[in-house]
DNA sequence: GTCCAAATTCAAAACGTTTAGATCTTACTC
DNA sequence: GAGTAAGATCTAAACGTTTTGAATTTGGAC
């Protein structure tokens, strides 16, 4: 590996002149630059990031943290992330740096990867509500951009999806198609996301002056899916139509439908939110699945463009951005069967 | 972050008898090293690994390369590895740091993070035949161990199961139990397992006198399994016994023994190599599965050890380890049925 | 030719650590 | 009490970069 001295050596120019030239600094004339460009491209000069770090304070790096959940696995979503942001990064020249978080205290996998002083910043996935790292990072004043939304008025660099729009665009399509009785089956609460699809579900029931008590939460198995629909089918008031948190519970849902013996779409309307992952297909789907969609692939560029902006100082305040989901409409969703009310 | 420097001026003393005392070498004063640990500790003093990696070279982080699919998707056996080694390397203080192969290069990925000069070796896996990336990083003179086996006869630190074995295992299991009709789906022959576990086929399918013409390889979908074991299955002398490369695979293959109206084991008997993982698990499958089973898991700390041994110096020679995988019998499989031949 | 400002380039310090080699203490031997 | 060895600590250089402030060169104006 050649470094700036032996660049220097060559050209018979200063350390401190290379340094500049292959910097863009303005001071320097424009033909030693380049004779120091083509010197460091004939020698294949790279910068050794471990020295530029010790006097500048940056690394190039950021951390992430992968969540395992008690069987040893982690969630297929974050993965999602973590390959397509890992490429994004890569191509702005940062690496990622990965740590496990066992389970036991959120914040210890940060404490552990800060120790190191290593790091230029994070990136926070699937914050749960008032997300104890946000304030973890906040109160030490670590650059971090957030995958998602943790709180109502946040100050700090967030990347998600309106997720009280997806419920509203949810509620507002089925009730179009003259539905009444409309099940949620969400995702656990302590998830933000589920707590605003929940929140902006309730609020779009009652716009269109509808009951809302078909609400159900947990987590995001088939199984669940098939379980809670089986039991709000069972009851006295069945919904005629399910919006559920993932295609994987409304995989569940449809199951329940057909176990019933009831038709999709012309007794029950099931439609879902589609992240887009690469192992489930929303469109495959056996009677197509009416979705609300933002593919989760979408948010790694802006992602990664958003935690570089702010590592060089955009302040935390001009980087939030709140996505829309598209509202696809396939053969899964119908009009309300007539007779029920 | 107190930094030597400050210890040093708190206690009196240089920066090189600190440095010293905290990393225990002989010829500092027992009385003085517990003064200097106690003040470190007061201090929070935590080594600045920038600092360190530049004077000694070495900088605490070893790399790994995730391959995706051309569906964007990586491979679920990775994320297993990719979790549990980082868990294993944090507790030995070293960092894990990702990067993407998009598929074009193998080594393009290793050559990116090799040029930012931060790295102090690599965790390699699911190696192909002779992999380039082991002569790559060789020639350079780059630490790694491989988690598996690429080559006969291998100058590098390697971690792996024997390949050959399970096939050996899995045909003297159905040979005994009389099937002499035995079927091998394989995963795609690029794979160096896959080819070891064809030669192991081979070998203990000849050693059996038994004719080897059930061979059929691919990629490890469950549809794949289910169309290769209908395609022999409706052949002239179908298999009585089905060998597949993941419980995936079985998944597929015992599906289509049942489109056919057989039943498992009295039928056909199938079994298949477990590797563990989260998603799939042998013994719920019904029949319950008969499986050579080596948990990806259980590699992980073992990989850790072997590289941390191997940084610091252990010839690659001595870091050869190759596991047996457990032979373990369920329901799926049972003595050939009469009258075939 | 002299002077001044602008344009370049340079030397040196800094980041926090490790480590080779020098120096200072102490204790022991004769 | 001199000499020596061992024990403990120190000074200084090194790693490769960035950056401050000083030094040099250049070109014009007079």
């Amino acid at each position: 590996m050649a470094t700036l001295r032996e660049i220097g050596a060559e050209l018979g120019l200063s350390v401190a002149t290379v340094s500049r030239a292959l910097n863009g600094f303005p001071e320097v004339n424009e033909a030693t630059r380049e004779r120091v460009r083509q010197a460091a491209d004939r020698l294949g000069y790279r910068p050794n990031r471990i020295a530029q770090r010790l006097v500048t304070g940056r690394s190039g790096m950021v951390g992430m943290v992968v969540k395992i959940k008690p069987d040893m696995s982690a969630d297929q979503t974050f993965f999602e992330i973590l390959t397509g942001l890992t490429a994004a990064l890569s191509e702005r020249e940062i690496d990622l740096v990965l740590a496990v978080d066992q389970g036991a205290d959120p914040l210890q996998p940060y404490e552990k990867l800060l120790e190191r002083g290593i790091l230029d910043g994070f990136i926070l996935n699937a914050p749960v509500r008032n997300d104890p790292r946000v304030d973890f990072l906040q109160a030490r004043g670590i650059p971090f951009v957030l995958h998602g939304q943790d709180r109502a008025d946040p100050h700090y660099a967030t990347y998600g999806i309106d997720n009280a729009g997806v419920s509203t665009q949810s509620v507002n399509l089925l009730a179009q198609l003259g539905h009444r009785r409309i099940a949620l089956l969400n995702g656990d609460l302590a998830n933000a996301h589920a707590h605003d699809r929940r929140t902006g579900f309730l609020s779009a029931m009652a716009a269109q002056a509808l009951e809302a008590d078909l609400l159900r939460e947990g987590a995001t198995f088939e199984s669940h899916g098939y379980t809670q629909a089986l039991d709000l089918l069972a009851g006295p008031r069945p919904p005629t139509a399910f919006i559920c948190t993932t295609t994987i519970v409304a995989l569940g849902a449809m199951r329940a439908v057909q176990d019933r013996g009831l038709s999709i779409p012309h007794d029950i309307s099931v439609m879902a939110h589609d992240d887009a992952l690469p192992f489930t297909r929303a469109i495959t789907f056996d009677p197509a699945l009416t979705v609300t969609r933002v593919p989760m692939r979408d948010a790694c560029t802006p992602l990664a463009n958003m935690l570089v902006d702010h590592l060089n100082g955009t302040p935390a305040d001009r980087l939030q951005v709140k996505l829309d989901a598209d509202l696809i409409v396939r053969a899964s969703t119908g009009p309300a069967p007539r007779g029920e009310i």
